[in-house]
Parts: structure tokens; sequence; C-alpha cells
DNA sequence: TTATCATATGAGCAATTATTCATATGTATA
DNA sequence: TATACATATGAATAATTGCTCATATGATAA
């Protein structure tokens, strides 16, 4: 005999409060969108390690092909991933491409994605 | 002609190096993977609206559903996977449940995505 | 108990995506 | 130039995933 049910879920006046909250604070949608593909570019295990030995050392694709045991193909593919979202840059030595780090966030996200993971019980 | 195509590049002796680090600083496989799908659950609009609310406050599944203008399905689902990555932790008043923030780590990785994505030219 | 509200969840579908394969582009060397 | 090497990339495929819909579970109130 559904009647009123427009208003249910709000005793309280957290509504207008969560509005507010969601008015001010929530970034654009372009925000987060971008904030969501950076993010999934990092939801790849292939491409984590990746910057795990981009981490120490500059490298060329067919040695980080071999060294991660996968193909040129893929891992060029994952490569240009990271690139797109800026997370790594490259630069031409004769024939070879040495790939390495662009800035130091992704030190900082790697690293407090680990702290999290290991923190749980 | 293809013969001896077994030693292309590898000119220098990166190769060694590169063993070594992968040997010694690649984290385990479980952890890998681990971290990988840590961060698929950043890589999702929805999830990443969802601790933009939780970041000010606490709320109830029907009222964020609102708040974002989604089904509740839809946010219950997402929740569910928020939580089994123990980024929101939930507790039960009445018939409602209210989830909230579990630990920081969750602004730090979003904070230092947002310096990421900002710093781009 | 019965009815209603709040939330959770399984199945199904459409969209995304990681890899492979084949091939194209770019560079150096003979 | 012609050939080989190093990398990039488009198409195809299999697997994953976010949402919807229907329904189940759990709690409160009549």
């Amino acid at each position: 005999m559904l009647e009123n049910n427009f208003e249910i879920c709000d005793g309280e006046e957290i509504h207008d409060e969560l509005l507010k909250i969601v008015e001010e604070k929530m970034p654009e949608e372009t925000e987060l969108y971008d904030l969501a593909e950076l993010f999934k570019v990092f939801g790849d295990s292939t491409r984590i390690r990746i910057l795990f030995v981009l981490f120490e050392t500059e490298v060329c694709v067919c040695d980080l092909a071999k060294a991660l045991n996968m193909t040129q193909s893929a891992i060029s593919h994952q490569l240009r991933i990271l690139k797109q979202s800026k997370l790594v840059k490259n630069r031409r030595e004769g024939k070879s491409i040495f790939y390495s780090l662009a800035d130091d966030h992704v030190r900082t996200i790697i690293a407090q994605g680990r702290e999290h993971i290991e923190e749980e019980e």
C-alpha cells in the first residue's frame, strides 16, 4: 500500500548536511574521472612490476621484457599506458628506447599501498 | 637468415644487474597481486566519489545513494568492494548501516593521486 | 505474526581490458 | 640500398567488471 515513500531514510537532518558536503567537497567530474583513470593504471600487476624495476634503474623495452619474462609487445603496450599517465618517461639511444620514472608520486602511492595491505591483520 | 637471435639486446652488462634487481627488489607474487587488487579499488569513479563523502562524514547506504544519485544496489555493491579491501568499515544503527573510513592511507593515496594529475602541464 | 524499511547479493548484460599475433615504424649497419 | 634489430600498434579474443533487476536477509513497528 506504499504511500509517501519519497521520504524514507532521512529521519535526521543529515540530508542537508550531506548535500552541502557533496557540493563543496566533491571534485569536478573531470577530476574524478582523471583520478580513477590514474589509479586504474596501478591496478595491474604487470604495470606494478614494471614500476618496481623502474624504481631501481632506467631500462630498455627489450631488457624489461626479458627480466619480467613477458613478450616485447605486451610490455610495450603497458609502457604506453604508463607513459600516457605521465608515470614514466623515455629517451632514445640508438635503436633502443630507455624508460624511467617520471616523478616521485609513484613511489609514494605504491609505498602507501604497501603499508595498507601489510597493516591488515 | 636469422641465426643466433637469442643474444639480441644485451650488448651491455645491464642484464646481470637487472636480474639482480628483479630478484632482490621485486615483491612476492602475492604482494604484487594484492597491490594491484588494492589499486583497482581506487580505479572507479563511483568508489572515489564514495570515498570523498566518507572523508567528511559517516553516512548510511541510503543517504549515500541519494547524495550520489545512484541506486541503493549499485552503492551497496561498491561498498562491499571497499570493505573487502579494508578501506571502509561499518556499524549498524537500527535498520541503517553507517559506513566510514577505515584508516588514513586512503587520504594519502588519493591526495598523492590528485597532486600527480594536477601537476601535469 | 505481518508489513515495511534498509541493506545485501546472485544472475545477466554491456563495456572495458590484458595479452597475443601480425605488421608497421624507426634506427643502424653492411 | 637492403637487411636486421628495437619498438610501437591495430585487431581479435578471453577475462574482468559495473550496473540493473529481482530477490534475500535483517531489523523495526503495528
